[in-house]
DNA sequence: GTCTATATGCCGATAGAC
DNA sequence: GTCTATCGGCATATAGAC
């Protein structure tokens, strides 16, 4: 316990190295050199690769949640202190915002986020269920919360649209890296604070789009 | 020359094989034993396993995006014949129906919509690399396109709302699997034509959203 | 062109000394 | 708790017979 821990040392590499290379392209060999410990104390630590993938993400998704589910609350408070549905910007601000801004108040974040948003792309894999495990039942709030801000829109419908927000939500989380072909007068170079609005614009129109 | 050709042969089962657990994830070995070939067949025919993934994303992309630059032409003839701007949702039906209507068309095609939902949420690897160079110069012509369409909404701005767009309709694309977790009241099966109809709705109303 | 057999090397996981 | 050494297996790729 002199360095900063062999645990967090592993855990930071292999966020890291999860996020760049993908979980299966990623060897615990190479985890363990860039972290500088021993090739043994992953399953030491950890057990296998399927588990320390899963501290991987919980390490960060735990408090996350937990923020999330905080904002969520403030929100319906603010709606029942209103006699009013919930805003739907609101309830969406409360879903990416944590996560977008996550870097700000946590250096080593960044990864985080990349891997997360390939976590949600993958299909069957040990990224997406882990994921989908840790994420429980928030998801279920967000949708149920979705259908009270806009009532008019049949809930069958309100769940395609969720998906395809998420979508736009996990490639943006995805696209930390500077993309390698920028159309002319366009800058890839923008504050995530102004990012942030643009997506809720974008989101909030599509959400509650005429049918 | 007898059954299907081995070449087929080998990119149906890659193919399949690539969508279902990931490029990485998947051997050579389960790729040709699926296909019923011999192992080294693919070394010949193809040269190594990235030429190969080369080699099955070239086979139907190539004419998707011949079609999508078909339907790009006669968006622009129809706008050039009536002196106004190019319509912002036949755009984007040029972008995202052949792709999604694939399966009409094509029996094995089921899988190929998988791969590329994926290799477009991966972010350095060969999947991402070479998917992008054959997509060539058509993305930089959907976004003039999307520009011109929208003369109102500055470059910047469309470039990311554009962003969000491929989001969505690659988080539509990967979603053939049913979801693990539905809300009540939700179902999972809608016919493709009703979904290509909600994404434009939901993408159009976020494109043109007001700032 | 298609096969068998194999070269060469990295993989995840573990045993056992310290 | 941390190390070395190694097991057993599977990876990609290739050499060479047919």
């Amino acid at each position: 316990m002199s360095q900063p821990d062999t645990k967090q040392r592993i855990l930071n590499a292999a966020e890291e190295l999860f996020a760049v290379h993908s979980f299966h392209a990623t060897s615990l060999r190479a985890i363990t050199q860039q972290a500088g410990v021993n090739l043994a104390s992953v399953n030491y630590h950890f057990g296998s690769k399927d588990a320390l993938l899963d501290a991987v993400i919980k390490r960060r998704l735990e408090p996350l949640n937990a923020r999330r589910s905080e904002l969520l609350d403030e929100v319906e408070r603010m709606a029942e202190a209103s006699s009013q549905p919930p805003e739907i910007r609101a309830v969406w601000r409360a879903f990416v915002e944590p996560t977008l801004l996550l870097r700000k108040t946590d250096a080593g974040a960044e990864y985080f986020i990349t891997l997360v948003g390939r976590a949600l792309a993958e299909p069957h894999g040990a990224e997406m269920s882990i994921f989908l495990k840790q994420m429980g039942s928030l998801m279920f709030r967000f949708f149920e919360m979705s259908c009270s801000a806009l009532p008019s829109i049949p809930r069958q419908l309100l769940f395609w649209r969720m998906h395809f927000a998420i979508g736009s939500f996990s490639h943006l989380m995805r696209s930390n890296e500077q993309s390698p072909l920028l159309p002319e007068g366009v800058s890839n170079t923008v504050d995530m604070e102004s990012l942030i609005e643009m997506l809720l614009d974008y989101t909030v129109a599509g959400l509650e789009a005429p049918q």
